[in-house]
DNA sequence: TGGCAGGGGCCTG
DNA sequence: CAGGCCCCTGCC
C-alpha cells in the first residue's frame, strides 16, 4: 500500500489512451472518514482508515469536486489496484512490488517539461496535450507487448482486449483471482486451430510464428531488450506478423523507447487533417503516399527529439476523445 | 435484414 | 503499389 502525490496522472486517461489493455475500471467510494479520501470499495480491512500518513494534505476546496477513479491493472502475471482522487493515487499492492509499478507508470518522469516543450504554434497538439496531460507511456511486458500488438492489427480497442482476455484465460497461469498473460512456453502449447478458434483470424498464424520462435531462441526477448530503437525496430520487423506500426508499438509501450512514433489510421488522420496544410502542397504531393506520414512526422515531430511518442499518445488519445477537453 | 465500410496492418506478387 | 486477408461491429 503506497500513496503518491503524483502530477501529469490520471488513471482514467492512462486507461483510456490504448496502449494498454488490461487495465479495468473497478468499482470506488469516497470515504469521508478517512484522511485521504481514498478507498475502493472491496474493503478488505487494508485498505480503509489507516493507509494516510499526510493529515496536513487535506483535500483542496477543489478537490471536492473532484471524482475518485479505481483501476485494476495487470501486467504480466503481475496485478496491482490504484485508486486515485485529484493528485493523490493509492498503490494498492505490496510494497516489494511497488518498484514494478512505478516504473511501469513511469512515475520517476516529469510530464509537465514534455508538455511545455511544445510549440507555442502548435495550437493543436497543445490543446491534445492539456486534454491528455495525466497520460504515461506506460513501461510493460515485452512478451505481452508483442502479441497484443500483433493482435491488434485490424481491430478495435473493446475486440483487443476481449482477445487478450481470452489468451489468458485458456493459456495463462490462474493467479488468486486474475489469470497472467501467457508466458512463451504456455502459448505456444495453442495450435493453429485453437488459436484461429478464438476468432484471431489471420493472426494466428502470426503469433503462432512468433510463440515457435521465441520459444526455439530466434526471437531473443533479453537480446531486444538490450537494443536501442533503432535496432530494436529492424529486428522486430524481420518478424512474420510484426510491420511497421506494431514494433514501433512494442518499442514505446514494452521497450520505453519513448522515440518511437507509432502511426496508426487514426494518427494518420490527424496527420493529413492538421500538418498536412501547414506545409506546400507540392512539396507533399511529390511524395508517395505511403511515405508522405513519415515526412510529416519527422518535418513537425523531429523537435521533440527523444520523445515524440509521447505526443503520439497524446494526439491518440484527444482524437478518440472526439477532441474535446475532459477535467 | 442485408450489404457495406472499416478496424491502432501485414504479407505477397 | 495493389490486393487479399479473418471476422466482427457499426451504420444505413
Amino acid at each position: 500500500m503506497i500513496e503518491k502525490e503524483i502530477k501529469n496522472f490520471d488513471l482514467r486517461q492512462i486507461a483510456g489512451s490504448g496502449q494498454c489493455f488490461r487495465m479495468t475500471e473497478i468499482p470506488a467510494a469516497i470515504d469521508a472518514e478517512s484522511g485521504t479520501g481514498l478507498t475502493a470499495k472491496q474493503d478488505d480491512g487494508l485498505l480503509s482508515g489507516r493507509s494516510c500518513t499526510c493529515s496536513e494534505a487535506q483535500p483542496k476546496a477543489s478537490a471536492a469536486a473532484e471524482t475518485t477513479a479505481a483501476y485494476r491493472i495487470i501486467s504480466g502475471s503481475r496485478m496491482a489496484e490504484a485508486v486515485q482522487r485529484g493528485r493523490r493515487v493509492l498503490f494498492r499492492c505490496g510494497e516489494d512490488e511497488f518498484p514494478y509499478w512505478e516504473e511501469y507508470f513511469d512515475l520517476k518522469t516529469d510530464y509537465g517539461v514534455y508538455i511545455a516543450s511544445i510549440d507555442e504554434k502548435d495550437s493543436y497538439l497543445r490543446a491534445a496535450a492539456e486534454a491528455g496531460s495525466g497520460i504515461r507511456i506506460l513501461k510493460q511486458d515485452l512478451w505481452e507487448m508483442i502479441i497484443t500488438f500483433v493482435i491488434s492489427q485490424q481491430k478495435a480497442i473493446p475486440n483487443i482486449r476481449a482477445l487478450v482476455e481470452a489468451l489468458c484465460r485458456n493459456y495463462g497461469t490462474r493467479m488468486e483471482d486474475f489469470y497472467a498473460f501467457p508466458a512463451p512456453g504456455q502459448l505456444n502449447g495453442a495450435t493453429l486451430e485453437e488459436l484461429q478458434a478464438l476468432k484471431l483470424g489471420y493472426r494466428a498464424k502470426y503469433i503462432k510464428r512468433i510463440c515457435e520462435d521465441v520459444c526455439s531462441g530466434t526471437l531473443d526477448l533479453e537480446l531486444l531488450r538490450q537494443m536501442d530503437y533503432t535496432a530494436a525496430m529492424a529486428y522486430l520487423k524481420g518478424f512474420y506478423g510484426i510491420g511497421e506500426k506494431v514494433a514501433n508499438c512494442v518499442c514505446l509501450f514494452g521497450l520505453h523507447h519513448v522515440e518511437a512514433f507509432p502511426v496508426d489510421t487514426w494518427i494518420r488522420k490527424i496527420l493529413i487533417r492538421e500538418y498536412a496544410c501547414r506545409c506546400q502542397k507540392s512539396t507533399l504531393e511529390r511524395l508517395p503516399q505511403t511515405r508522405r506520414c513519415e515526412y510529416l512526422v519527422r518535418r513537425y515531430f523531429a523537435r521533440y527529439k527523444g520523445y515524440a511518442g509521447v505526443m503520439q499518445q497524446y494526439m491518440f488519445y484527444y482524437e478518440r476523445m472526439g477532441g474535446t477537453v475532459t477535467h
